[in-house]
DNA sequence: ACCTGAACACCGTTCAAGT
DNA sequence: ACCTGAACACCGTTCAAGT
């Protein structure tokens, strides 16, 4: 067994998230599963504060430098949004985990500096460019995190009590969900991220 | 010492997170804040998850209802952003409360109900309606979620060492936190939601 | 119907002691 | 430098027994 260091414990908890979710993580489990005493894991790790914190910015790893495009503007914009949805979506619980902290970290800095930088380039003055890119971010955040929860939901929930709604109580809730069964994920969160970026790019 | 019920029991919950935040709740700590054996919780409440969706769908009691003013299409669309907003910010930690869980309960629907009601007020077609409410919806919650994960921050962390943004590194992230701190919170909230909901307004 | 007391199977964190 | 073992002060949940 290969001697234990601090990249070994984010990869364990990261797979053991992947197994059992992010609820169900303790510091105990996780050192069993690394095969390690409990006690171990505070030799890599300040505590499992330290870790989520360590996990929340390991999320955005390579979100800005995996897609250097080349484009500029709203383009790039919506391609780090993008980008940044696919990173919440490679693990699970991904969206909470970053959400949970209020991080300021390298990765974190980096995809800020990046997106209020596309905005920028796409005619933004100072203040615009800072609210466009956040209100991106603020969006993304909560699109992914109901995205993960349902998903975590589904998972646990036996598929046939689905919870129909009280559709006479809640007639359009109801027919949207509907609709939004048909409606590819991708396409749904396409929506709201082009209302929030259209001004820009198309002025009419 | 009044009989317990379960609305003291989430009223409990909420001003214990009031003072000690959601991460600190622990079905012991509540217990001894009533003045009662932590085993009576159960008699009230089936489990720990129990309780926070119930304090879930709680945070959104009255959303609805509150503010009943009349308006139609996406003046109130936008009113029960803001109501929405107000809700979870009438709570320490009401974001976290709400987006921690995927519920599907009765305040949570009648918010979907009425705001792609609005919607389709606004003209919006079936599938427009559903898009925009949701997207609406996702804002307001990845918004308020950083608006108090920063809080929660700023109220535990010492103020002198408010961890000075690196600003060689990320020169636009330091100067956009700059300006958000002469943005009052409501402005910057507002920017994101009229992005989102312009071209129905005024589409030209 | 509501509450107590005690038990059970867990937690996170610390730290001397080992290698 | 890294890990073990044991201890400490906690958890959530259950359930007989009381009133």
């Amino acid at each position: 067994m290969a001697r234990l260091d601090r990249a070994a414990v984010l990869a364990g908890a990261w797979a053991f998230i992947e197994v059992h979710g992010l609820d169900a993580l303790t510091m105990r489990k996780l050192a069993s599963s690394l095969g390690v005493n409990h006690g171990t894991l505070y030799w890599h790790v300040e505590s499992k504060q330290a870790l989520i914190d360590a996990l929340a910015d390991d999320v955005l790893e390579g979100v800005v430098d995996r897609r250097e495009t080349g484009s500029v503007g709203i383009a790039r914009l919506l391609e780090l949004a993008y980008s940044l949805r696919a990173a919440l979506l490679t693990h699970r619980d991904g969206a909470r985990v970053l959400a949970g902290t209020f991080v300021r970290q390298p990765n974190t800095l980096a995809f800020g500096e990046a997106a209020i930088g596309a905005a920028r380039e796409a005619g933004a003055g100072d203040r615009d460019a800072v609210l466009l890119a956040f209100s991106v971010q603020y969006y993304v955040t909560g699109f992914v995190i109901e995205e993960q929860a349902a998903h975590d939901l589904l998972r646990t929930e036996a598929a046939h009590e689905r919870a129909e709604i009280a559709a006479e109580r809640f007639p359009l809730v109801a027919a949207g969900l509907r609709t939004l069964r048909n409606t590819p994920r991708d396409n749904q969160f396409d929506y709201g991220l082009k209302l929030l970026v259209r001004r820009q790019e198309d002025p009419r």
